[in-house]
DNA sequence: ATTATCTATAGATCTATAGATAATGC
DNA sequence: ATTATCTATAGATCTATAGATAATGC
């Protein structure tokens, strides 16, 4: 039942109390979200994985739905933060000559390998975000998190296909975006399918693999239509 | 409030009425659950939704499950059988060099075109999948229903990519389904993103581009990696 | 004194079942 | 007679608030 990490009361000050009941409360909440969603997780669900009482939740966070936006807060800016600088560093290296590619391993690998290296609490995040994302809930929470970094890597896109009309970088976007959800969500389909061969939490398979991919599907963007 | 089609009581054989009444019951549990998921919809949603009272939910189908599950397996055959026929068809008519294209080509629009031609309901199903593809709930309902027609894709796929090691297809397919999920689940967010250059419920749109933007990615699998 | 945590509880739902009513079926 | 639909209701949760208790802070 209680796998969860149980809360021992090493009493310090206050301020370093408050600060790691809500990082508890946090962690297990992101964990029961990116597993069943808003509706599927009850505030008591969370309070038993932390070892707290239930009246806690409301104490720290006001209400059901502003502890899972807290949940999206909390690390929104680690990642929006290192894709942007990712891909200002990719911009100023590339001068005037960006690559589809580079643009998407500055955007994907720098993704993957937060969740690569960030352990179990950030696989967590990345399965909750891949909920979110396809969630009338979560739509608002993506826009304001992750607009800015998105509409960078699209900017970058564009000064690199100069001949491909805007919304054709956007549908590409909304391929690639697509690809990385259903990664980052660790459904495990992908394993059963190929009977094991591939592995849906295997990060580093995708990262090898996601740039070049999605790079060469731009290429075919704005072409003249087949039929 | 109570948007959804209001029963007409013109009443007409008892299996007539017991399969209209099924059929209506089925239409507002796929709005319902597409939007909002197992958890996020109640079975007084749904009956209200019908105009019935909600007991009646439980007369006609189990239970919420037994529901949720229903409203997946009413369609899923549709799907899956024109994608297989279009599979097989392709197969055929490509002989002994099938490529990855044309396969997308027959996996890919063969769905699409469902969803375009079927109007709302078909639209609210697709909504519905793609919503289920990312849920712990939903992962076993694709996997019986959608195997079958995904393994003979890969199977194509694996012809028209002979040198091509075979987990490489399976990372392919991962990145085409979850773009398809992405397009299915018409979140809007690429409404937004694009300041209305592109609309997620533009089905046309993504089937006009994906099968080659796919195809394109599927390339450069199986290259050396370049890092 | 202040604040982290718990106890008690109100009020609202929600699922599910048993049994009544009102239609259709012969 | 059979069956589609509704009424009544049990039992279980769930969210949220008010107020008590037990720690830390000076």
């Amino acid at each position: 039942m209680s796998d969860g990490a149980v809360a021992k009361r090493v009493r310090r000050s206050k301020a370093e109390q408050r600060a790691e009941t809500q990082e508890q409360i946090l962690d297990a909440a992101e964990y029961l979200f990116s597993r069943n969603g808003l509706h599927g997780v009850t505030l008591r669900d969370v309070a038993q994985r932390v070892g707290v009482h239930t009246t806690l939740m409301h104490y720290y966070f006001q209400d059901k739905r502003s502890l899972f936006a807290a949940v999206f807060a909390r690390r929104a800016p680690v990642t929006s933060g290192r894709r942007m600088e990712a891909l200002e560093r990719y911009e100023a290296e590339a001068g005037d000559h960006p690559t589809v590619e580079g643009a998407l391993h500055a955007f994907l690998d720098t993704d993957l390998d937060l969740y690569i290296e960030g352990g179990e609490a950030w696989m967590n995040y990345a399965a909750f975000c891949a909920r979110v994302s396809n969630t009338p809930e979560g739509a608002e929470l993506m826009d304001v998190h992750f607009d800015p970094v998105v509409l960078k890597l699209v900017s970058i896109l564009k000064r690199a296909l100069p001949d491909t009309p805007e919304p054709e970088i956007f549908w590409g976007y909304h391929f690639v975006t697509g690809s990385l959800m259903n990664t980052l969500a660790r459904t495990g389909r992908i394993d059963r399918l190929s009977a094991g061969r591939c592995q849906s939490d295997d990060f580093p398979a995708v990262k090898r693999r996601m740039a070049r991919f999605m790079a060469a599907g731009f290429s075919t963007l704005g072409m003249a239509p087949a039929e």
